[in-house]
Order: structure tokens, then sequence, then C-alpha cells
RNA sequence: GGGCGCGUAGCUCAACGGUUAGAGCAUCUGCUUUACACGCAGAGGGUUGGGGGUUCGAAUCCCUCCGCGCCCA
């Protein structure tokens, strides 16, 4: 084994080895409970972010935790169609290679591309997901566009259509006009733009030389102004409300209304009324039934309503239409203004609020179950529960307020509508394509077309729990893994998708599609801003594990993140996962080093001495405190999973491999390896040791780190065998996790130890502060007020706190004498180490060095008497509180007493 | 405008009403100690954003002000 954990070699050797062995296929088995996650499909066309490499590890921890558990594990992975950035991209690819547009070459040409495209392109982000080593079951991968998922698709649409809650209706949707497609809410960026508003002159129909001004950043929709609205308390204008405005330019006559949701003070307090573009004024145009007037071609340019203005695009419209207002005396005045612009995240260009005829689904009727769902019924019990829980917040906000669904798309990739029509143009969904000839049901006649629409993404991944896994038909994957335990994505689609999901869940399913949505951190850049492709500040998660190793990123990402918090990440950050790594690959070495003869050694045993070694049933003091912090960080790490506090899990393996094992166990361990400290039984039994915490620690870390640890673990596997009397699984992957047996705590050995630790610092903490060498071997004495202490410390404790602290002699005993020239550390309980420090010390530090611990200790004296002199606080503290604070007044007390002595003592030599 | 979150060591963050507020990184001192310098040992560093309140006790709960971020309109 080299001295540096060298991750690039065994990443690839241990996934292949994995998937070999079948390992992450998810064989149903009925004396398993199922556990199933869902992967968040990612789009097709995408590459992984540092979104998605700590949200699938999150997701692979858990899956590895639970599979370790026995639970027959699930995690199914697969991408979604992502119509309009997949099509774009072909397009776009199509026009580079040759040259033609996609209506140039047709829609069933152009949909060939497109999967000719993903064939060779689509397995991208899967497969920088193996780089990350996730263990979903790869034979159950899964694509919107499947076969399976598109009969799904269709299933899920016919019965809404049946049930009436899917309607064609003219709404105002969100435009991408170079697309020339609705589009989602999520595919829109707002950005922040320098504009103008401008300041226009509507004349008073009756009084034409007087007018009302009226801001707007959008002069351009003037040609589809149907009123002018102002606040009714706004006392500017409360008179004006009924009168008539002429429209600039066109002269049409307008009404003034008086709406309470004007802002007094935006602007003039009177606003133009565009019902046609703009969301408010859709909806201030309903509530006072005013026209709407649609000024806009599918393309984005101004249509016939604009008059002379009419062909021209509606951006560079604008400049013309603000100098005929100008010419024509219109203009009042022009203002600065920074507003924000929904742009299309795919077009790049600004999304206009356009009428248009689109498919809806009624959402009111799914939200019902869906809200029911997250909150908690009579027994406090919950179907589906968020964490962190205040997300169910923003799902319950949306889907209280839910607005119907606008699901068609005017595109070609996707799922075509299943809606056919007649010549007359009657609609009917079907769930199969009709044979040609197949009459309309209610009016009898041929269908003779279907429509050109495709469906919305989501549409398809809203069934994604359980279309992945045949539904509708009652498969027995269905039966067996669905509903799924786990979801874990991004707080951004909380209502795009999860709301969306369990709707359609207990629609279709009638149940919750998964008990638990963990909303992750958000992966932020070292100044705190969003990583995207404009700022150029994204890292790259492939580039980090090329760099510092998978495990090493894995261990990272969720050490950062506290319960909810974003993360701040710079590259430097993955410093500590590497670190880690390679600590515990160089304590794993020293372990193996060390083992040469055990096998041979167990060889002697008698069985039942062996099972004592296997089953941990130790005595000397150092193996009691590790197995006993094993058992703890067993427990802590366990339930720490178990609530999806991921940090806090990988926190305490960080602190119980490093501080623990490598820093305590393994250094109190050499002298029995290398000296025979004990004999040859005290040797076995540190060995033995060795190996079952270091197991251990490789079990509770595998979910984490699981290349470097199945690499360590499978050098290990034989000495286990050994050791056990049987045969390991093939693999840590599929190991079973460690269970704490709870009374194999050794709370007396754990504190005996921290007692002896406490000695060592003391002794380390004077070699530092004197400026001794670690070379010179020094003398030191621990004065004990009582026999107990004296009994804290056995012989070979003694003998370890001799050959760790480097000294001559060590000896313990109750009121022992202090040498001459002594260094002196007070310890709680009145006892004191003292170093015989003859031709060594410096008085003058020494004074320096108890005055320093007197202040400290006074300090503390004086906090603990203040309390205590607090009358209402010892009566109404709880009197354990009051005890253990007696209890260490005293002790600080005596110490502060021992203190002073010493200063005392030291004083007149310090001259 | 409404909602959510954040402000703790130089930096990034823990501490979820109860020991003298802790880690990692950074800093300083010493160390080529036969697992690891990607390391070991030791040290310094805090008015917990300001103010007020509740409580025996507040970083933690409440109010208020200041600053920052995100979501929705």
């Amino acid at each position: 084994m080299p001295p540096r954990f060298a991750p690039g070699t065994m990443e690839s050797k241990w996934y292949t080895f994995w998937n070999e062995h079948d390992l992450f296929k998810a064989v149903r088995d009925i004396r398993k409970k199922p556990y199933t996650i869902m992967i968040p499909p990612p789009n097709v066309t995408g590459a992984l972010h540092m979104g998605h490499a700590l949200n699938n590890t999150l997701q692979d921890i858990v899956a590895r935790f639970k599979r370790m558990q026995g639970f027959c594990t699930l995690w199914l992975p697969g991408t979604d169609h992502a119509g309009i950035a997949t099509q774009a991209v072909v397009e776009k690819k199509l026009l580079k290679d040759k040259g033609i547009t996609r209506n140039e070459l047709g829609r069933e040409a152009f949909l060939k591309e497109v999967w000719a495209w993903k064939e060779e392109y689509g397995n991208r982000i899967l497969n920088q997901l193996r780089r990350l080593g996730t263990s979903c079951d790869w034979s159950r991968t899964r694509f919107t566009m499947d076969e399976g998922l598109t009969r799904a698709v269709r299933e899920s649409f016919v019965r809404l259509w049946e049930k009436g809650l899917i309607y064609r209706g003219t709404r105002l949707i969100n435009w991408d006009c170079k697309l020339e497609t609705a589009i989602s809410d999520d595919e829109i960026e707002t950005t922040e733009l320098r504009g103008h508003l401008w300041y226009i002159k509507y004349p008073l129909k009756d009084t034409p030389e007087k007018s009302v001004v009226v801001a707007t950043t959008r002069p351009e929709t003037l040609f589809g102004d149907t009123a002018v609205a102002v606040n009714p308390h706004d006392e500017r204008y409360s008179n004006h409300i009924g009168k008539t405005l002429l429209l600039p330019i066109l002269g049409r006559e307008i009404p003034i209304i008086g709406d309470e949701t004007v802002a007094k003070d935006f602007g003039t307090g009177a606003v133009k009324v565009t019902p046609a573009h703009d969301f408010n004024d859709y909806e201030r145009g309903q509530r006072f039934s005013l026209p709407m007037i649609n000024v806009l071609n599918r393309d984005g340019t101004l249509n016939e309503q604009a008059g002379a203005f009419a062909g021209q695009d509606r951006i560079k419209a604008r400049k013309p239409v603000v100098e005929e207002l100008d010419r024509l005396g219109l203009l009042d005045r022009v203002e600065d203004h920074t507003h924000n612009v929904p742009h299309s995240d795919r077009s790049k260009t600004p999304v206009e609020p356009y009428l248009s005829d689109q498919w809806f689904v009624a959402m009111k009727p799914l939200a019902q179950p869906a809200i029911a769902a997250v909150k908690a019924d009579a027994a406090g019990k919950r179907a589906v529960t968020f964490v962190p829980e205040r997300w169910d917040k923003v799902y319950l906000g949306w889907l209280e307020k839910v607005r119907d669904w606008c699901i068609s798309r005017q595109l070609w990739w996707g799922h075509r509508i299943p809606v056919w029509y007649d010549a007359d143009g009657n609609s009917v969904a079907l769930r199969e394509e009709p044979a040609p000839g197949t009459l309309h049901p209610k009016s009898g006649k041929p269908l003779v077309r279907q429509d050109e629409d495709v469906l919305d993404t989501w549409a398809s991944s809203w069934l994604w729990p359980f279309s992945t896994l045949g539904w509708p038909d009652k498969t027995a994957d269905l039966d067996y893994f669905y509903p799924t335990h786990f979801l874990s994505t991004d707080r951004g689609i909380i209502y795009l998708w999860v709301a969306r999901m369990v709707m359609a869940a207990f629609e279709f399913t009638a149940e919750q599609p998964f008990s638990t949505v963990y909303i992750h951190a958000t992966v932020l850049d070292e100044q705190g801003r969003r990583m995207s492709k404009s700022l150029g500040n994204g890292i790259d998660p492939i580039d980090m594990i090329d760099k510092w190793g998978v495990d090493a990123v894995r261990l990272t990402l969720p050490l950062l993140t506290s319960e909810g918090q974003d993360i701040k990440l710079s590259e430097s950050k993955f410093e500590m996962g590497r670190n880690f790594c390679n600590k515990l690959w160089n304590a794993s070495r020293f372990v193996l080093t060390n083992l040469a003869d055990f096998e041979a050694s167990l060889a002697a045993l008698t069985p039942t001495e062996r099972a004592q070694l296997a089953e941990g049933n130790v005595t000397e003091l150092e193996d009691c405190f590790i197995e006993g912090r094993l058992t703890a960080a067993i427990v802590d790490v366990t339930d720490a999973l178990e609530r999806f506090r991921f940090n806090e899990a990988g926190q305490a393996i960080y602190r119980f491999v490093w501080d623990d094992y490598c820093d305590w166990y393994l250094e109190v361990s050499k002298p029995r390896l290398y000296e025979g400290k004990g004999g040859e039984k005290s040797r076995l039994t540190a060995q033995a040791t060795l190996v079952r915490v270091l197991d251990g620690i490789l079990r509770l870390l595998h979910p984490y780190c699981p290349f470097i640890t199945e690499e360590i673990w499978q050098n290990l596997r034989p000495l286990l065998a050994a050791l056990r009397g049987d045969t390991p699984p093939i693999a840590l992957a599929i190991a079973a996790w460690p269970k704490a047996v709870k009374d194999r705590l050794f709370a007396d050995a754990t504190r005996r130890f921290e007692y002896m630790q406490q000695v060592m610092r003391a002794l380390r903490n004077v070699r530092a502060e004197h400026q001794i060498e670690p070379k010179t071997q020094i003398h030191a004495t621990l004065r004990a007020s009582d026999a107990q202490t004296v009994a804290m410390l056995g012989r070979s404790e003694q003998e370890t706190i001799r050959k760790m602290a480097n000294l001559s002699r060590f000896e313990a005993a109750v009121g022992a004498a202090k040498p001459q020239a002594a260094a002196t550390v007070v310890l709680g309980g009145g006892n004191e180490v003292y170093v015989d420090l003859a031709g060594l010390i410096d008085f003058k530090m020494e004074l320096l060095r108890l005055e320093a611990n007197r202040a400290k200790v006074a300090d503390g004296v004086g906090k603990l008497k203040t309390k205590l002199e607090n009358l209402s606080y010892v009566e109404r503290a709880p009197k354990e509180v009051v005890a253990r604070d007696r209890e260490k007044l005293s002790e600080l007390v005596v110490e502060l007493q021992r203190i002073e002595k010493h200063i005392e003592e030291v004083r007149p030599l310090a001259k």
C-alpha cells in the first residue's frame, strides 16, 4: 500500500466490480422491506453540476445506508426528454451541420434526428453519475419518452379528459417569440435591465387640451390598451373615474377605471391597462370586463392592431412609437428605470405574456389531496413530510392558490397531445392512435387529424414515481416498491415538480408518491452567488473528482451542509475530504502492516477464545475505550442518517476516526504491537480490536466514501474471515450495517481513559511551554488526593503514559512529594502533575504559566459563585443542574487554592 | 408589498433554554517520532449584528432596529 491515497485507480475498478455482481440491482424479496428512491431525472441534454453532485451524493448515502441495513433498496435512475431544450439543441446542430431548419426537414424526419442525437449524446449525464459512484439500478433506467412512460402519459391525459379536467381555452400564457411556443415558469429567468419609464399623455375626450399622464415601461403595447386605471383613493384622479380618454396615436376611446390594486406611488399613479399583454392587467380586465386586444403575432411582431407599425418587431418598434408620441406632443417625459424583464432560458429573448389557445388542466380538484397529504391528521401523521419541515409552507402556499396548468407546447419533441379531431373540429382524447376511418364518438364523423401540439415535459415527469415502475399496468414492481420513500430535490422545483407529483400520485394511484421530501442545500460560489454559466463561477464536479478523488468530494459536500443552510463552496474545501481519506488510508496501512502474524495467532486459539476476540469482549482499558466509542459512533451515525442529518453523521465518523481511533487508540496500541507490552495475548487482542474497529469504521463510512472503504475492506476481508470464522459478503457495499450493543458503551473505562488523556495533555503542555525537546526524557509524578484516583490508572496505563510522553519515570501516589524544581499542572479534584525539570526549568515561564492558569480558573470560580449565590437559581433550576454546578465549584475552588500555593512557591525562584 | 432564511473566532460553519460558546481552514511555536508533513504536539483568537424584553438562566424564545440572501406578487 502506497503512503499516499491515490483515488484514481480504484474508482472504476470497484464500480465495475459492484455492477458486474449486480449488487445494486433491486431483486424483489418478500422477506425484506423495500426502500425506494426515484432519481429526479436530469435533462437528457444536461451536464452534471455541483447541485447534481450534492443531490445525488445524498441520495446515494441514503441508498447505501438502507441497503446495508437490509432493505431491498431500489434507486431508479433516468432522464427526462426536456422538450424545449432538446429541440433547441438539435435544431442548432442541424443548422450548423447541414444548414437546414426543422421546418425544411419536416416533423417526422426531425424527430428521427432528435432520437439519433439522444442515442449519441443522451447518456452523458448518466455516465457522470456513474463517476460519482451512485448505486443506481441501471437495469431499470428510464427515459420520459420511453414506450412505457409514453403510455402512462396518454393514460393520464385520457383519464383527466374523461373527468372533464382537461380543457382548451384562450388564456394569457408565457410565450417565447423566437421558439414560438408556450413555456413553463421554470424556463423563465428574470433579468434586471436598465430601461426607461415613459410618461405618456392620454387626452381626455371632452377636454382634449387636458390629459392624464400614464407611466409605462412598454409604450409599444399601448395599441392594446383598453383602459387607464387609477386608485380610487387617489385624490388626484378620483373625479376622473368614469371619464373617457383618447388612446394616443389610434384615438380609440378608453375609460378611466378606479381599481384599488393600483399603486399610488408608482409613476403618476395612473397606469395603462393592457389585458392581453400583462398578467396583472389580464386579471384587471376580467374584473372590469374590459375587451382584450392582442397586438402581437406569434413571432413577436406587432399585428394589424398597431396600424402603421404593424409588422415591426415589438422591441424595435418601441423607438418609432415613442418618436410618434413625441411628434404628436403626447410624450410628457422620460426617466431612467431599472426593472425585471422575464427572459426565456432557451432563446434568451424576452418572454411575452401572450393570449393564445392552449390546453389546460384544471388543478383545483387535484390540489385537495396534495394539501391534505402534508398536513398532520388527527393522529399527527403526515403522508408526506418535508425535510427541513419549513418547505411545506412553500408547497402549501402554491397549492392553495394553484392556477390551471398550461400543458400544451408548440414543439415537435415531446408527447404529442392524444387528441383527434373530426372535420368540424370536434375533439376526442384517445389512448391509442385511431385506425383510419374511426368515427368521433359524439358527432359520428371520421377523425381526420391529431392535435399538432405536444405536452409540457412536466406532464410526463409528474408521473415519474409510478410510471417508472410500470403504471398504468399493475406490475409486481409497482406493488412492491411503491409508494417510494425518499425524494431529494432542489427547492426551485417544489411546486413545478414535487407538488405535481403528489397531485398525480393521489389522482392516479390513490397514494402518496413518496413519504419524505428532502430539500437539499443550494450550492453557491465563495461569495454566496448562485453558480451559473453566465457568471462563469461554476465548479465542475467532474474536475473536482479528477483532482481530489470522488470519495473526498462525496465526504466534503455533506459535511458542508448543515440542516437546510446553503453551501458556500470553493475548490479548496475539498482538501478536508481529501485529507481525511488520506488519514484513513494511512491508519489502515498501519493496521494491515501490523497483522502479518494475525491469522497464525488466531489459529492457535481455542474456538471460545477466538469468539471472545471476534465479539470484542475485551478487558484492557484502551480496548474498552475504543469499543465504547465505536458503539457511541454507531448510535450517533445511525441516528443522524435516519433523520437525514448528513453533516452530523459525517461529522461523527470524522471525529471518531481522527480523534479517537487515530490520535489515541493507534498510538496507545503501538507499545503492544512493537515492544511486546503486555505479552502475546495483549498483542493479539490489540490486533483483533484494530481489525474490529476498522471494520466498523469502514461500514459506517461506506455510504459517504464507497471507494476507499471498499478498497481497504477488501484487504481486511480475509482477516475478518479468520477472526470471525465465517465468510464475509463479497463486498462492503452489501455488508451489514453495524449494530450498536448498548451495554457495550464501557462508560467506566471511558472515564478512566479520559483521565489518562488529561494527564498526558498536561504533560505535553508542560513540554511545549517549557520548550523541552521531545527527545529529552523527563520525570513526572501524579500526586493524587485519594486512592481512588490512583486506581484510575493501572500499571499498564502508567506504562502507556510513560511511553507516550517519553518519561524516564512516572509514578502516581496519594500525596506524592513535589520535586524541588518542578512544573506543576493542577487537575480537577486536587490532583496534580509534577514534572521534575531540574536544570531545564525556567521559573519565569513557569510563573507565567501558573498565573495564566489561575486567571482562567478564578474566572470560572467567579462565574459559578455568582450563579450559586442567586437564590432563585438554586430554588428554580433543576436540582441536577444545581448539584453539578456545586460540585464543579468545589473542584475549582480546590484547584484555585492549589495553583495559588504553587505560585507562591515559584515566585521567589522566578527572580 | 407578503413569506422564508441568515448575521457566532480573520474565513466557512456547529452548538435546537442549562459545564468556562466548539470544529475545519487560516495564524503563531516546536517536531523529518519506524501509518500519515494531505502529518504530530501545543498555543493564541469571541461584547454570539445593535437595543429592549421573557426566564433562576438566552447565541438559542419574544419585540424592535440595522445589514444580507432567496421565493412569491
